[in-house]
DNA sequence: GCCTTTTTTGGCATGCCGTGCCATAAATTC
DNA sequence: GAATTTATGGCACGGCATGCCAAAAAAGGC
């Protein structure tokens, strides 16, 4: 194999390639004409490929724009999922958030707030993202477990896992549709005061109420 | 016009027997055969209409569900949004359960599960579920609003009605699938309980924590 | 370099979804 | 009972999504 590590084969590369021309011609077009005015076929051509081989890297229509908030609502929870059950939330949050340079973080924070008001606006692409939220909740849930003191199956771990990635989705949502962006991580911690998601701990017991 | 004041006019009485025909006949195809394998026109024929009467009352396939759920879900948010933000939010859930017998409730139940177990396994149906929820906020916000002490736009009540639609969600689905199902209404208190949502009060200053 | 093997791509056909259009049947009204 | 209004069914059509097969391109062996 011609390919050393991390470097993974020039034909993978291409395909990931690909993905983003798909992705980056359908966020163009679901914004300029809307999304059930842009045909599959218009995609593919506008992506320089045939309407087959756009269903050989899309499942569905729907799926156009998922490589461009898999990725980061992947790393977020990779993120939260690695730092120690000791910190609260808002710390890996800021550390999450700290990656990228400042000017960078505007270019994408712009890109970011155009991709989230699309989604906003149609339905069928809206569920498509929360979706994807809801399949980070697999791997959210063990380090919220351990936060938690609660086993990974459990109402209590449900509810968090949930009552977080919801607070994130709602928070982007907002920040997408605000005149003045401000930084999201900002809004983020708010979210998380707010609903006190940093203090959350198990009851000391689960069914006796009173 | 030949209808009393509740009485709607006996056409319409007939349009909703279809529409729970419809209903009916979906959640039948679809926990026996399945959501692909089943077609719109195996659904229409089951319910004694055309395929093209089926798209009169269901915008979609992925709809003919909707009011086995849309009511119920609609209900619990009128009682939460009537009753006076003094109360905790779990006074209002009791309101909501205790308006049927026991018995009535059992059969609901078991139904309720079946039905749940279905919309979690299909992803779109789940979907539509959700969306559904989504769709009761703007009901919800109002009546959360007065309890928060939080403008209806503000990111604060956003979070908070997306906190109680999404907990009463995921406890419902928790309790779909418990081998001894118990109470729905318990898991519901317990869910409040453990994210505190009846304590939620906008805090004093909204960056300061302590 | 050339040939073979494997993978990727494109074109075609097909089935289902969802909708516009119009004719028929049913009901409401007079 | 006749006229008007409304619900229903049949038909055609475009778009979505997939299976199948052949052409093209890449990878590997000599």
């Amino acid at each position: 194999m011609a390919a050393a590590r991390g470097r993974p084969s020039l034909t993978d590369q291409r395909r990931l390639q690909t993905q983003l021309e798909i992705a980056e011609a359908a966020a163009t077009l679901f914004a300029d004409r809307g999304y059930d005015t842009t045909t599959v076929e218009d995609i593919a051509s506008a992506a320089g490929i045939s309407l087959r081989t756009f269903y050989r890297y899309c499942p569905a229509k729907e799926d156009a724009l998922t490589p461009l908030f898999a990725s980061s609502v992947g790393h977020l929870v990779d993120v939260l999922a690695e730092h120690p059950a000791e910190e609260p939330l808002s710390t890996a949050l800021d550390a999450s958030f700290g990656t990228a340079t400042a000017e960078r973080r505007l270019a994408d924070a712009a890109r970011a707030r155009r991709l989230v008001r699309v989604l906003g606006t149609v339905p069928v692409l809206k569920m498509r993202w929360l979706a994807a939220g809801r399949e980070m909740q697999e791997r959210l849930a063990p380090a919220l477990a351990s936060r938690a003191g609660a086993p990974v199956g459990s109402l209590e771990v449900r509810l968090l896992t949930t009552a977080v990635l919801d607070a994130f989705t709602v928070t982007m949502e907002h920040w997408a549709w605000q005149d003045e962006p401000g930084e999201l991580v900002d809004l983020m911690r708010r979210a998380l005061s707010f609903l006190r998601l940093d203090e959350l701990r198990a009851q000391p017991e689960p069914s006796t109420d009173r």
